[in-house]
RNA sequence: GGGGGAAUACUCAAGCGGCCAACGAGGCCAGACUGUAAAUCUGGCGGCCAUGCCUUCGCAGGUUCGAAUCCUGCUUCCCCCA
């Protein structure tokens, strides 16, 4: 604690750990790594068992940024080894192993995406089969003599599956403990994880320890959930991509819940405090707005998140029709074609069934008409005919009657 | 090694010889209302130019006029005993 009152160090980045900090383990510990005013080795793992980040990741990313500006080392962890055992938090399933083929394909997109926020050039990037590939059995059999059968039954993601009859494979036990190995191996003074990191960060510490290295100091970031309140998952189909198309991001953006802007604000943006509560306390469409043309402009630029607002603003907010429609390419040369399989075959359906209830449903318009009758039918001419499928389907086809 | 259970569509979960393309819930899609939010209400959610045809209930066979439902083998998982 003497480092506290100590004049010299970096204590004033104290603020830059906490600022969204859910736990920090432990604060003494931080101050006395700060006071001795070198960069610290700040650690955070991916694990590239799916090919994109969401902006879930970008909470985090986010904090590391802040961090690197401040003149910290930024360790990216890359868990191609990991990811082939299949990181059990926050899983109810047992977790598919991937091929290596596979994680290096993820892996491939990685650091496109992470450069968004991070400046790479600065980042010290390993991928941690570095270490694990070159781990003989009897080694790794003394990294699981570390720890008990006990100690990782108290993970409640265990004990629940355990409860649930759910299969619970032996590999998984090691996940944690890799994930400590990589501190050891990268040497970490601290490391970031999402709270449902807390257990693994942890056995970093304990690793570390017994490595006679000064175990890492660990803090967790909160999660958030996705657009629609759930976890956030893209197989949810929640999530808001870190390289989703700038329309396609702000569209999303804006069907999110509005009970999620708050969080979404102070962990998303660099808005301060008070910008933020101004922003709040007016009118939620437009705070929405302001939130998704802010995410949207960090993640692509001022001009991009302009224009998909103003995009959004016509097509839906005026109901104007966009004007960036495909022209879609007549599917069937010469061919007359009922309404249904029109729409089907142009793509605007997954299937000619789903075309035929979309029309039934009233969910077709021609020209701007909604257009019940599915077995009209249409041929290929001069005329151009706009078909629009719900709120945010459209093309253009070329056809006479 | 022995014994007992289970596998159904995106998920959970009914069905246990014909009325099953398969109840229900979540989810998703569309319509209404709106701020493309939430909530609410309505309709829909295997495929096919279709009053019918084809493929689906872990996999492969079999019984039967007829099987998701019965039998056999296989695969996978769970539990108990050792």
């Amino acid at each position: 604690m003497t480092s506290v009152n100590s004049p010299k160090g970096r204590q004033g980045d104290l603020a830059l750990f906490t600022r969204n900090a859910v736990d920090l383990i432990n604060e003494e510990e931080l101050l006395a790594l700060l006071a001795e005013d070198r960069p610290l080795r700040v650690k955070f793992g991916l694990d590239p068992s799916s090919a994109d980040l969401h902006v879930g990741h970008m909470v985090q990313l986010m904090t590391l940024r802040r961090l690197q500006e401040a003149g910290h080392q930024i360790v990216l962890i890359l868990g191609d080894a990991t990811a082939m055992v299949g990181d059990p938090s926050g899983k109810n399933k047992l977790r598919p192993q991937l091929s290596r083929e596979e994680v290096d394909h993820n892996l491939a997109t990685y650091m496109d995406q992470a450069g968004l926020i991070l400046d790479i050039d600065k980042t010290e990037i390993r991928r941690n089969s570095e270490w694990f590939d070159k781990m003989s059995f009897l080694e790794t059999l003394k990294l699981n003599s570390r720890m008990t059968v006990a100690q990782m039954l108290e993970r409640d993601t265990f004990s629940k599956r355990m409860d649930a009859k759910e299969p619970i494979g032996i590999h998984e036990f090691m996940y944690p403990l890799m994930q400590g190995w990589d501190s050891v191996k990268v040497q970490a003074d601290v490391e970031l994880g999402g709270t449902d990191q807390l257990f693994n960060v942890l056995v970093g510490r304990t690793l570390q320890a017994q490595e006679a290295q000064k175990p890492q100091v660990v803090f967790t970031g909160p999660l958030i959930n996705g657009l629609d309140g759930r976890k956030m998952s893209k197989s949810y189909g929640n999530a808001v991509g870190l390289t989703d198309e700038s329309k396609d991001m702000f569209g999303k953006l804006m069907s999110l819940e509005d009970g999620a802007m708050e969080t979404w604000f102070q962990l998303l943006t660099n808005l301060s405090a008070e910008e933020r509560a101004t922003v709040l306390a007016g009118h939620p469409r437009e705070a929405k707005a302001r939130l998704a043309e802010e995410i949207t402009c960090f993640l692509h630029s001022p001009e991009a998140a302009k224009e998909a607002r103003a995009a959004f603003d016509s097509q839906f907010r005026d109901k104007n029709v966009p004007d960036d429609i495909p022209l879609l390419e007549w599917p069937a040369a010469g061919e007359e074609l009922p309404l249904f399989l029109l729409v089907a075959k142009l793509g605007l359906a997954g299937s000619s069934n789903e075309a035929r209830r979309l029309v039934a449903q009233g969910a077709v318009r021609l020209d701007g008409e909604p257009e019940k009758d599915g077995k009209r039918r249409f041929g290929q001419g001069e005329a151009e005919l706009l078909i629009q499928v719900g709120k945010r389907r459209f093309g253009r086809v070329k056809v006479s009657e």
